[in-house]
DNA sequence: ATAATTTGACCCCC
DNA sequence: GGGGGTCAAATTAT
C-alpha cells in the first residue's frame, strides 16, 4: 500500500466501502451464490430494517460517485497541465455539523468498521425521513476558463441560488442537478470560495445522483457506425414505438419488480439517435410512481434480430438506483 | 424559442 | 430576529 499515493488511497477507500455495503446488501437480499435456490432457512436472516437497507444503498451510490469524481479530477487535471490538486475529501455525517478542520484525515481509512461506523450515524440522526449522504471536497482552481470557471464535474448542474454568508468574503452558490425535474434526481451541491486561499473552492455535495448522466455513452464517438446500420437501428426504433413486447427474461426473481399492466413504452432520444453518441431511452409506465427508465443499447449476442437490451436504472418509487438489470425487448 | 442565471422574496429553524 | 437554504420572476445566454 506504500505504492499508492494519497488520492489512490482515498479512491481505494471509497471502492472498498462501497463494495462492503453492496455485499452486505447482497447477503441481506438473499442473493445466494450461483446455486440459485437458497436452502430453507430456519428463520430468514433479514433483520435489517428498510431504512438500513436504504442507508446501504446510499452508501454504495455515494461511494461510487465520490470515486468517479476522484478519477475524473485526477485524469482531467493531472494530465493536461500542471497542478490543481484535490486536497481533501471529507465525508460528513448527516448531523449537519461540519468538522472545522477538514484537512485532517487519518491514515486509517474505513477498511474496518461498518455497521458500527457511518450507518449508525445515519440511523441515530434520523428519526425518520431523509438521510442523504453529504460530503465536502476542497478543490483548487485550475488555470482554465477565465477567472471563475467553476469546477468541472462529471455532472451537469443548474444554479438556483446564491447567498452571502456572514463571516465569509465570498458568496455561496447553490446548485441542483439539471435533471431534477426530468429524471427526479435530487442531488445538490454548494460551492464556496475559501476565505484564506481564494484559489480553493469548497464544494459540498448533498445526495446522490439518480439520473442517467453517467450511463449515457460518451459524447465523442470516433468510430462512426456505418450509416446503413444506423438507419437500420433507427427504423427498428420506429417500429418499437408502435408495438413492443417485453420479456423480462426471468430476471425479476431477484426482487426487481416490473410493471405488468399495460401502460406503456415511450421512447425518448436524448442527445441524438443510435450510434450518434447519444442515448436513447425507454420509458416504461404512465409517468406514475411505478415507472422505469432505461437506456437502450443494441443486443450484441443476437446479431441483426430486433432485440434490444435495456438497462433499467432508475426507480422513482424509492428514489434509488435499482442497478443495471438488463431486460430483453423484442418487437412484433 | 428554450434553457440557464440572477436576484430579491420567502421560508424555516436555531 | 436573522442566518442559511430555496423559490420564482425577471433577465440573460444559447
Amino acid at each position: 500500500m506504500d505504492m499508492l499515493n494519497w488520492e489512490q488511497r482515498n479512491l481505494l477507500s471509497e471502492l472498498i466501502h462501497g463494495l462492503k455495503a453492496a455485499k452486505q446488501l447482497q447477503a441481506e437480499l438473499g442473493a445466494a451464490p450461483s446455486p440459485p435456490p437458497p436452502s430453507v432457512s430456519s428463520s430468514s436472516s433479514s433483520w435489517l430494517t428498510t431504512e438500513m437497507k436504504e442507508t446501504l444503498l446510499h452508501q454504495i451510490v455515494s461511494s461510487y460517485e465520490r470515486a468517479i469524481l476522484m478519477v475524473k479530477r485526477s485524469t482531467t487535471l493531472d494530465s493536461p497541465t500542471t497542478e490543481t490538486v484535490n486536497l481533501a475529501v471529507v465525508p460528513v455525517a448527516n448531523t449537519g455539523k461540519v468538522p472545522e478542520s477538514p484537512t485532517s484525515i487519518n491514515g486509517s481509512l474505513g477498511s474496518e468498521e461498518f455497521l458500527d461506523g457511518r450507518s449508525k450515524d445515519y440511523n441515530l440522526s434520523s428519526k425518520k425521513r431523509k438521510t442523504l449522504p453529504k460530503w465536502t471536497e476542497q478543490v483548487k482552481i485550475s488555470p482554465e476558463r477565465g477567472l471563475e470557471g467553476p469546477h468541472d464535474d462529471v455532472f451537469s448542474w443548474r444554479k438556483y441560488g446564491q447567498k452571502d454568508i456572514l463571516g465569509a468574503k465570498y458568496p455561496r452558490s447553490y446548485y441542483r442537478c439539471t435533471f431534477r425535474n426530468t429524471q427526479n434526481c435530487w442531488a445538490t451541491k454548494q460551492v464556496q470560495r475559501s476565505d484564506g486561499d481564494p484559489t480553493i473552492f469548497e464544494v459540498t455535495y448533498k445526495g446522490t445522483h439518480t439520473c442517467a448522466q453517467l450511463i449515457q455513452p460518451p459524447r465523442k464517438r470516433e468510430t462512426k457506425p456505418n450509416p446503413t446500420a444506423v438507419n437500420y437501428q433507427n427504423d427498428l426504433l420506429v417500429n418499437l414505438r408502435t408495438n413492443l413486447t417485453v420479456r423480462t427474461n426471468g430476471i425479476e426473481s431477484d426482487g426487481f419488480s416490473f410493471p405488468v399492466t399495460p401502460p406503456f413504452y415511450s421512447y425518448e432520444s436524448i442527445n441524438g439517435d443510435f450510434g450518434n453518441g447519444g442515448g436513447t431511452f425507454c420509458h416504461v409506465g404512465n409517468s406514475g410512481p411505478s415507472d422505469f427508465t432505461g437506456l437502450i443499447s443494441t443486443n450484441t449476442s443476437t446479431g441483426s434480430s430486433p432485440i434490444f437490451d435495456v438497462d433499467f436504472q432508475f426507480d422513482p418509487t424509492h428514489g434509488i438506483d435499482t442497478g443495471f438489470h438488463t431486460f430483453l425487448h423484442d418487437s412484433i
